[in-house]
DNA sequence: GCCGTTTTCGGCCCGACTGTTTTCAGTCG
């Protein structure tokens, strides 16, 4: 069973009891065992019955109740619960402005357990006669239900940084001496956003009406003087936050969160006999104000080092950063080159040497031209004779360029029998081989496992490529064994890749830093079709800070030489 | 329901906005 599904069901848990009015920590108590199973990078199904008492936020009573999950299929206790409130109340839940309390009420007072319920009642005015429930509170859920259809879930972080970028540019425009900041999961760097999370330390009050008044904005949700919500045009809801200046770096912190970060920073303020919020780090006992200015000395105040934002995900971050041991984290500027692109010969949109300049206008020493092999029949993929000639002429426009070395390569389907889709002797003549999976996504995970084992034993395999093939939003990672995928990848010499296509950054924060763990080395790239596209590698940056990845991890931080020594096929016998 | 140099009980993060409540509950982040 996978761990995601034991996540689910806990978290199910926690808001059915939320609905039924529980007590409010024991609720926490299932969200915070739902978060630890969902990041665990383990299976947490093979792990043993002492193993997963260990785990954080896990005790008794909850791994009895996961065991039960393992065994059985379900929780006895799950189902009663499920029988008290239709599984369906639960996407009520979900609804903006609708809390457990309302749908607790909903249910109750009018039998109303769908959406579909909710938005008849709503139509028909009948909601309003319901306890503490206007007209207004009625069109509120209206609106909710209608946004719903129209923006289901979260977006593309790239797409939402571009978004949140141009509307702090406005704002700072409006109030140059406000220190205005992207905050939030934005600042996380998370892969995906749910909304724009903006904060103003130090602004006029007029900053908010610039806000609410921005050009962008299709709907004001909320107008005060300290927090605002706008709904844009495009579909993101943003937030504003106005602190006083004194308060930017306990806002920065506050804001950013994530929320068990903060959680377990309040938690360890407490202990100090101190309070922690947006404003400032207070003692309990005469509200002193010791720390709030900058955020690094809210950390320090607390006996830690700063920790970056990328790593607030309550993964180990707080206890590395008081034993000071928290990683000096990869930055964009520490790559050297990049590893895999494409051009026209396939499916890219420029020929080897535009693309070639476009890497080294983007400062990069070397460019790796990796066009797709001939399974990949619709973009033109390339045979043995094809590849070579393409490789000579890769080799022929390096020759001529000062600055920036090309490598030549081809990125190889992984066949679904995990053969590979070039000859070995074609493959051996080349300088870099990334393999990857572009078909029969829907294989068993035993039998995709194996697929990737065996393309990992080919010597000529120097990168996995997109290694799990999600798209963001639109497919779930495959599912195999990664643990020894990545084992296997450690003990060949196979470098793991980050993918920076904006929906695929793949592999995922968590993956990467797993495989790293296990011992593979990781490789950023950019997987570009175009030369603007080189720029993605940015994104694939923040994954790896989030991974926990400092430079040393991370083969394309290195020069060409050390880069090219590094490589599978270059280590033989070494 | 979890957890523990405050340890087996008694804690568990905290403030802002909205709407309908005329003093505050519900929701959100």
């Amino acid at each position: 069973m996978e761990n995601l599904v034991i996540a689910r069901i806990l978290a199910e848990i926690g808001d059915l009891l939320e609905i039924k009015a529980e007590n409010p920590f024991k609720i926490r108590a299932y969200r915070n065992a739902s978060e630890t199973v969902a990041h665990d990078t383990r299976r947490v199904a093979d792990l043993t019955p002492a193993e997963r008492l260990a785990l954080p936020a896990i005790g008794k009573d909850i791994a009895a109740k996961i065991a039960e999950l393992i065994e059985t299929g379900e929780i006895r206790y799950h189902q009663d619960l499920l029988q008290q409130f239709p599984p369906t109340v639960l996407d009520l839940l979900h609804l903006q402005g609708v809390g457990p309390k309302t749908v607790a009420l909903l249910y109750r007072e009018m039998d109303i357990r769908t959406l579909q319920d909710l938005e008849d009642a709503a139509k028909a005015g009948r909601l309003r006669g319901v306890k503490g429930m206007g007209a207004k509170k009625e069109a509120a859920i209206l609106k909710s239900l209608e946004e719903q259809r129209r923006f289901t879930g979260r977006r593309l972080m790239p797409e939402a940084y571009d978004t949140a970028a141009a509307l702090v540019a406005a704002l700072r425009e409006h109030a140059p001496d406000a220190e205005i900041s992207m905050v939030g999961s934005l600042r996380r760097g998370c892969d995906t956003c749910g909304d724009l999370d903006i904060l103003a330390a130090g602004g006029p009050p007029s900053v908010m009406d610039a806000f609410t008044g921005y050009t962008l904005v299709e709907r004001v949700l909320a107008h005060g003087t300290t927090k605002s919500s706008v709904q844009l045009w495009g579909g993101f809801q943003a937030d504003l936050r106005v602190v006083p200046r004194e308060s930017l770096g306990a806002a920065l912190q506050y804001f950013t969160g994530s929320k068990t970060h903060n959680i377990a920073l309040r938690d360890r303020a407490i202990q100090r006999g101190l309070k922690l919020n947006e404003y400032g780090l207070f003692t309990t006992e005469s509200d002193e104000r010791i720390a709030g200015d900058d955020e690094a000395g809210v950390y320090e105040a607390l006996g830690l080092a700063f920790v970056p934002p990328e790593l607030r995900e309550h993964r180990g971050e707080i206890a590395a950063a008081e034993a000071r041991t928290l990683p000096r984290l990869v930055q964009l500027a520490d790559l050297q080159g990049d590893l895999h692109s494409h051009t026209d010969v396939t499916d890219g949109r420029a020929d080897i040497e535009t693309m070639a300049r476009a890497a080294k206008a983007a400062g990069h020493r070397y460019l790796a031209i990796t066009d797709h092999s001939q399974s990949l029949a619709m973009a033109s993929g390339l045979d043995e004779a094809r590849a070579l000639a393409h490789a000579r002429a890769v080799r022929e426009v390096s020759s001529r360029l000062d600055g920036i070395t090309l490598l030549d390569g081809i990125e190889c389907d992984i066949r679904p029998d995990g053969t590979m889709d070039l000859a070995d002797d074609c493959l051996a003549q080349l300088d870099i081989v990334v393999a990857s999976v572009h078909s029969a996504f829907n294989q068993e995970p035993a039998r995709l496992t194996d697929r990737y084992l065996r393309a990992l034993a080919c010597p000529w395999v120097d990168v996995l490529g997109h290694p799990t093939g999600r798209i963001i939003l639109r497919r779930e990672p495959l599912q195999a064994d990664w643990a020894r995928i990545f084992a296997a990848a450690a003990a060949s010499g196979v470098c793991i890749e980050i993918n920076c296509q904006v929906d695929r950054l793949d592999v995922d924060d968590v993956r990467a830093r797993h495989a790293r763990d296990a011992g593979a080395p990781i490789v950023i790239s950019s997987d570009a079709h175009s030369p603007a596209a080189l720029g993605g590698l940015r994104w694939g940056v923040v994954v790896a800070r989030r991974a926990w990845l400092t430079a040393d991890d991370v083969l394309n931080a290195r020069d060409v030489d050390r880069m090219r020594a590094s490589l599978r096929r270059n280590r033989r016998g070494t």
